[in-house]
RNA sequence: GGGCGGUUAGCUCAGUUGGUUAGAGCGCCUGCCUUACAAGCAGGAAGUCGGGGGUUCGAGUCCCUCACUGCCCACCA
């Protein structure tokens, strides 16, 4: 009999071998549904992992977010839903290229030596090797997903899935290209969207600069108009300035030209509303090359752009005598020979923010670049629509916590077009050629040997590849096989052999891609992620999914509606997890907690305990390892009770006396004769399983968590383990029948209490629920066995009240002995007065074994208070103890005093309270009646206590 | 500039539609190695619920206002 478990709880012991059990087994896998569709996508409840970058180790935030999915994964699948939870990698385009190219440097060369063939390869050689390591985290801590579906955004079936959205938004006029101002990162040499760019307050100069102001003959006047400007270098491209038409300080000056200094140019003064009169001079330099609001005067006044800058940001040939200087390098030498020339008037300090590449922390430079872009308007009127309650208030996806669906909106409501272009090599190439010939654009499914518009073969490929989140917005319809879905455009999907980018033959482990998948599966059920990719991610994948499966039929074949286009039903957003001071954690700052570590030193099942307690909604976490301290001990009591439990069925094997597994696994309903601690636990694990569920629903993990950790320890081990203690008698003289039955309820309990809080702590459960099954259980994994759910008519009430009233009697003995001074080990006479109301005569009596023993006492029963001794009201009784020793007179009179303060403050207010008309008039008859019961109560504790203190001897 | 959170015991946090004397864990104090567990058991101390005002018979909870704090969006050079 394996019933050995070691003394202590060990977490490593146990964890690795569970761990890598779950992976081997395949427990967590979901076969593509075959046979009746309709009752399977009833079933199901599936999530899509957030994608990790392939590059990334597991952080806390990480391990917080899968804690929280696991538990709702693991909760449902218990409960007997289709259960899928699809894991997989982002390639994260410059991410991993930075790294990589990290990587060539450090051995001497560089990307663009090695060439993009090469460099690609490299990257897909290091992913190879050292990629997805968080996947492998992952399975350390047992996230039941389904590992045989993994994927990874730039495999082959995803990139089909790319590329068909990419050529299909081409066709429907909502991919364009052009030369416009874009965030550029000088170090990255690529295009970024604006969520990329990361604003930080800076301490900057404001600069004033004097521009000559020319006659109608074109020499100087020897006025000036002076500008100001954060980034002196881009006058360089000043193509104009620009005053406001009423500015009553200029009117003079209207239709008149400029010299731009140092480059010597005549530019145009403009008018435009646009200019604030009442910031630095009121006067603009017009730069439509290298800023975005400047970009727009120019499109207004049909002026020039001259881009003054190369990729890294150096000046360019446009720049004259500056050409070749960084960009920094040329703002000094600008100011000093502005300075030298009389032309700089004045430096004034200035905060402003300036934004950062959110990759690398460069700071990004506008420029004017050709990219390509969504259209995105028509896309985001269908997010919208998804979101915002349609005529009868239904919501086609519900976010949670509610708050972020007006965050959601706004954004949405003001979202520009999408620059889905990189610069880089590594990712998606743009399936665009550029004819030669004709200088047209073909953009095809299928790589073309020749010019759509010209026929000329003189094409070449566009370098560009997409933004990542382009094919992760895509992750919802494409993990289930979209656009390769039967009877949906499967003639005109791409082929892979004509894929460019992704790599033929990495194939994903192996996932059917049939429609029953994407019938059962989509829309998903949910997506748990965080607040700081709602706008990457989670609303692209909104506008992407939406707008690409409304083309696709029902399973039978009706149109789709759009609460069937959504990628998903529900959000829920977590929060965020900090460190102990609450600071937010950073490799910068060196306060990173390592997830793994933590593990290492608690275990996984107290970490995941901990996060799940702390996950209440709209507060960030702040991790504290003191509370996981608290949680291993949790997960060492219940380890503790199992030893308690085995010991016990070994036992009563030597005599014969066997649990019948059958009982085991089903929600244990209490016999109406059984003994009232039997009554009490059946009940108040009825309510907990009930109240559990109610949590989750809710998405209250720390609810959840703490109504087990009430139940388990504060229910089953302080007061059911302890009474059944007593009830195990494996004597020659016991009544083997009841002995038995105590043991049933005992290990059914356990049993239960096991399964209610498996998906909070997988291992621990897992380990001890196989040992009760004596190597025989009859699923493979607890994880594949039943939930406990609340009968709400198996809670006993009546079994409930006298419980507590028992534990208060218990309570009331403990406490007078302690402050009596009782040696611990003694045990005294305790009588108790008379029995409370509503409660059944016997029942003390009937109980009385039990209570003696948790109070060290022999109880009596007395209808009498017996003057000479010392009495004490516990909620509805009197006690009184029987032990000689002198009281500490001036404790007790201490105590007493406090007890009678605190009574006549409470007698007061209830008397305030019910003297006043309106009270009595408007609040609830409940709540009326329930303060006389709790005035009458506190009368006669403040009388009672009145009365022990007059009685106490003088001293 | 606009918006959204947070402020409850020494610490970290709960507290349903307003309703009886505001809870938990950790920490602290006291006593116990009681054969499941000292990662434990038993008992205890500790909060004018950020300040002010209002609504109400009744406010931690609703409204106004102020303070502190965190985040998001915008990006007037």
């Amino acid at each position: 009999m394996p019933h050995d478990l070691p003394k202590a709880y060990d977490p490593t012991a146990i964890e690795d071998h569970w761990a890598e059990y779950w992976v081997r087994e395949n427990l967590f896998a979901q076969p593509t549904p075959t046979g009746d569709l309709d009752k399977a996508r009833a079933q199901q409840f599936s999530i899509l992992l957030p994608p990790p970058n392939v590059t990334g180790n597991l952080h806390m935030g990480h391990m917080f977010e899968h804690t929280e999915s696991d538990i709702l994964i693991r909760w449902h699948r218990m409960r007997g839903n289709r259960v899928l939870w699809i894991p997989g990698t982002d390639h994260a385009g410059i991410a991993t290229q930075m790294l990589v190219e990290r990587q060539i440097v450090s051995e001497g060369a560089t990307r663009q030596q090695m060439g993009r063939e090469a460099f690609v390869e490299r990257v897909w050689k290091w992913r190879e090797h050292y990629g997805g390591n968080i996947l492998n985290q992952m399975k350390r801590l047992g996230a039941s997903v389904d590992w045989s579906r993994e994927y990874f955004t730039m495999n082959e079936r995803l990139s089909v899935a790319v590329r068909e959205a990419f050529v299909k938004l081409y066709e429907q006029g909502l991919i364009y290209r052009g030369a416009y101002i874009v965030n550029w990162c000088p170090r990255c040499q690529t295009a970024i969207s604006d969520l990329e760019v990361v604003y930080d307050e800076h301490k900057g100069h404001l600069w004033e600069i004097r521009y000559p102001v020319h006659g109608d003959d074109g020499r100087e006047t020897g006025e000036f108009l002076t500008i100001a400007t954060t980034r002196p270098e881009t006058m360089l491209g000043d193509v104009a300035v620009a005053i406001h038409p009423e500015d009553e300080r200029y009117t003079h000056l209207h239709g008149k030209k400029l010299r731009l200094p140092l480059m010597n140019r005549e530019i145009p003064i403009v008018l435009d509303d646009y200019v604030s009169r009442e910031f630095g001079t009121g006067a603009v330099k017009v730069t439509p090359a290298h800023d975005p609001n400047d970009f727009a005067i120019g499109e207004r006044h049909h002026l020039p752009s001259i881009n003054v800058m190369d990729a890294t940001a150096t000046i360019n040939e446009h720049g004259g005598p500056y050409a070749g200087l960084d960009r920094y390098a040329a703002r000094k030498r600008i100011i000093e020979d502005l300075e030298a020339q009389g032309l700089l008037a004045g430096v004034k300090d200035h905060v402003h923010n300036v934004g950062h590449c959110d990759r690398c922390k460069t700071i990004v430079e506008p420029r004017l670049s050709t990219q390509w872009f969504v259209k995105i308007q028509p896309l985001a009127d269908k997010a919208i629509a998804a979101v915002k309650p349609d005529a009868d208030g239904k919501k086609a996806i519900r976010i949670t916590p509610e708050q972020y669906e007006k965050v959601y909106l706004e954004w949405m409501g003001n979202i520009h077009d999408w620059c889905i272009s990189r610069q880089l090599w590594w990712g998606h190439r743009i399936p665009a050629w550029h004819c030669a010939t004709c200088h047209k654009i073909t953009v095809a499914r299928q790589d073309p040997a020749a010019c759509a518009h010209c026929g000329s073969d003189q094409i070449t490929q566009e370098t560009d590849v997409l933004d990542t989140w382009f094919s992760s917005g895509l992750l919802p319809v494409s993990v289930f096989g979209w656009p390769n879905i039967a009877g949906h455009q499967s003639s005109r999907a791409p082929s892979s052999r004509f894929l460019s980018g992704a790599r033929v033959g990495d194939q994903d482990a192996v996932t059917p891609s049939a429609r029953a998948d994407f019938d059962t599966f989509y829309p998903t059920s949910l997506l748990v992620t965080g607040f700081d990719i709602l706008f990457f991610w989670v609303a692209r994948m909104i506008m992407l999914g939406c707008w690409f499966s409304s083309d696709v039929p029902m399973a039978d074949g009706s149109p789709r509606p759009l609460a069937e286009s959504v990628p998903f039903r529900e959000v829920y957003i977590h929060a965020l997890v900090r460190d102990a001071n609450r600071e937010k954690m950073s490799k910068t700052k060196g306060n990173v907690v390592d997830p793994i570590e933590i593990v290492k030193q608690y275990g996984t099942d107290a970490v995941r305990f901990t996060l799940a307690s702390m996950a209440s909604p709209g507060t960030d976490i702040a991790f504290n390892v003191a509370r996981t301290e608290g949680y291993r001990a949790f997960a060492n009591k219940i380890w503790n009770a199992a030893r308690f439990l085995f010991m016990n069925v070994d036992r009563a094997a030597e005599i014969g006396i066997a649990v019948d597994p059958s009982v085991l696994g089903a929600m244990p309903i209490e016999a109406p004769d059984a003994p009232l601690e039997v009554r009490w636990i059946v009940s108040e694990l009825h309510a907990t399983a009930a109240k559990v569920n109610q949590s989750l629903a809710a998405y209250r993990f720390d609810e959840a968590a703490s109504t087990i950790y009430q139940f388990f320890w504060g229910s089953f081990c302080d007061w059911y383990l302890e009474i059944v203690k007593l009830r195990l008698d494996f004597s020659e003289t016991a009544d083997k029948f009841a002995t038995q039955a105590a043991l049933t309820t005992l290990v059914s309990v356990f049993e239960a209490a096991l399964r209610l809080l498996s998906p909070f702590m997988p291992f621990l459960t897992e380990e001890i629920w196989h040992a009760l099954y004596d190597g025989n259980p009859p699923k493979k994994s607890i994880a594949l066995w039943k939930f406990p759910e609340g009968n709400p008519s198996a809670m006993n009430g009546a079994a409930r009240m006298q419980m507590i009233y028992l534990q208060f009697v218990v309570g009331g003995i403990r406490e007078t002995r302690k402050d009596r001074g009782v040696p611990e080990r003694l045990t005294v006479e305790a009588q108790v007065l008379g029995v409370a109301n509503n409660q059944p005569t016997n029942l003390i009596e009937e109980n009385k074994k039990w209570m003696e023993k948790l109070s060290s006492s022999t109880i009596t029963e007395t209808t009498q208070r017996d003057d000479r001794l010392n009495w004490r009201s516990v909620g509805p009784t009197d006690i009184a103890i029987i032990y000689e020793a002198r009281i500490d007179v001036s404790a007790e009179r201490e105590r007493l005093t406090r007890d009678i303060a605190k009574y006549e403050k409470g007698l007061a207010a209830a008397e305030r309270q019910l003297g006043n008309q309106g009270f009595l008039s408007k609040a609830p008859a409940h709540v009326v009646e329930g303060l006389k019961k709790q005035e009458s109560e506190t009368r006669t504790l403040l009388e009672k206590a009145r009365e022990t203190m007059r009685a106490l001897p003088a001293g």
